[in-house]
DNA sequence: ACGAGCGGGACAGCCCGTTGTT
DNA sequence: AACAACGGGCTGTCCCGCTCGT
């Protein structure tokens, strides 16, 4: 007996979709080569988005926003004191980049520069800068750190890796982020 | 003797490009919307960038890069020591954000995110991230950070602030900014 | 015993066709929108009308058409003479016309003009225009016009009261229906 | 010496757009079906019309406007009596019809119809409307028509000539205009 | 009778880059 | 150095007709 299955089209879709809007930006990525690319049915496009290319790059933003709390969280039950911990991040987010040739950096990003006119995506990005940083603030405070300045901490460390990220795309070149890394490591307490 | 003044034309479309491709994004600004809100001529476009809307975003980062340089020496010069020069940095960012209602954070990134695919205008961001970076590190070693880690340093501070903008801007709201500066100053030597 | 009492869905869907073909043309209403406003099921629409938005058009066609003669059946029972009647009728349209804030006039008209070339529309608009034609010319018979008069002076009627409905609703003032009920007076004979 | 001659792709999109519109409706139309058939270059069609398939209407209508005008006129120079007259326009109209075989009415009441939601456009078949109204209200004061009564008259001529049309191209048959202006006659004063 | 989903084509609008002429 | 005009491709959006499975 087969379960019904609804069709993945909607999900191809949306992990085509922030491939693409991170690589080519959100004005820079057409509706067509998303479901080009993903194999998509172009009919139902509406019936799954009907807020068009909108609703599909909230979508996009919380998929992409998801990956990177996946990285974190694992980075965080892997190393206890939180410079190995930003400095394992670091080392990710690098290979990551290194692995798409730069051509791939953080969809969130992309998607909050694009189109910061737009609310709910706005809104969608905010949230997930805001996980991130709840993430990572959490992490510091099982670390020691006052809870004060855990927040700001955290919001400093996702700002860098964010920064660096850009900047190593940019530069074709990974050590802006392992330098942000080590560099932020003397913030989290002794050594 | 009669300087030829040339037109001001070519030097409107790049002042105003920089800032719609700033809130825009690259690929969200069109030729035409640049040419009407400067009020340079339609006819005359490309006599004045015969390498198109790519010359023209190469001009604007430069331009752009130019602002935030100026806006760093200025804040070298009015503060020796590198923790109130970072915050005095991060507060005039905030007063940009906040001046155009976080319309407008950093051409550059803007561009370097929206069309990292042309290497003529990735070569212009990358630029504007070294000089920004050069500057930062002068600052340090001239304030007895030791020189190779100056430099690492200026990179994370850059990264920082960059990341803390395009964050901000999502928030509407400049605490980004102002903790990034604020966590990083212990980071420059000791009070 | 209970009447099968069949679902009211193909009724409904027609009843919101006739308004908003007359509303937006007939090329400028969708069947997504028809069913919306209805509320009638999407699956099932092909099932009621195998013909397509064809089909519904033409019952649409019966429904405005089939008021109309209501109307005009009203008029000729209130008033025995061809003049009181006709100015009744072109009052109620006007009247129609000014409650939906001329958004509304005739849908017949609307579908006439907007598909004129399937030809199955054609004809359920040209039966409508008949069946106008033919109560009226009934009418005036009942008054005392003679039989072959009587039919042409209904064509007028019928073809004075359709234009001036269009110019009304282009003028968003009901003048025009009144003023050509007004002016058809004398010809119906002597007061 | 040649005179600049302005391109005549403008005018050439607005006859062809006033022969579709006449013949389709107004949403039934696309741009593209008028590019193709004027000939008009695709690439300066929003050059030409900055207010898009909109303002390319208000020109077809005022094109369409002028034809009838200029038809008016002949007819009224050539019949100094009204009745003569208008059976001479409804013949002409007539003919009009069976040349295209009932294709094309009048493009005024097709864009009337399919487009009331543009105010522009509205104002456009409004103006339209009265012009025809104006020539036949100066010709019946002319003939000797007391000039409340001529307005009230000429509106009513207007109304049965459209509604005429209308039926006669769902018909197929011109035999609603001639009966129209023949019933219309005595109500121009004593034979 | 009906919801979900598909297929592919059309819509209006706008894009960037190039002509000719002046 | 600026103009009117072109060329044709692409955008997001929406369309209608249909097939599934229930």
């Amino acid at each position: 007996l087969v379960v019904p299955r609804r069709s993945s089209a909607r999900q191809d879709a949306i992990t085509a979709a922030a491939r693409l809007f991170d690589r080519q930006g959100y004005h820079g990525t057409g509706i067509a080569q998303i479901l080009a690319e993903s194999g998509a049915p172009r009919g139902s496009f509406y019936f799954h988005f009907p807020g068009g290319k909108g609703e599909l790059a909230v979508e996009a933003v919380r998929v992409a926003a998801a990956e990177v709390e996946h990285l974190l969280r694992a980075a965080a039950a892997r190393h206890p004191r939180p410079g190995p911990m930003v400095r394992s991040v670091a080392r990710a987010l690098a290979q990551w980049l290194e692995r798409s040739d730069y051509a791939e950096g953080c969809a969130v990003t992309a998607i909050a520069l694009g189109a910061h006119r737009d609310d709910q995506l706005r809104s969608a990005c905010r949230a997930a800068y805001a996980s991130w940083q709840c993430l990572l603030a959490e992490h510091l405070v099982a670390a020691g750190v006052e809870r004060d300045r855990a927040a700001a901490l955290a919001s400093l460390v996702v700002a860098s890796l964010e920064g660096a990220v850009v900047i190593s795309r940019t530069r074709r070149d990974p050590t802006a982020l392992t330098e942000a890394a080590d560099q932020l490591t003397p913030l989290f307490g002794p050594a």
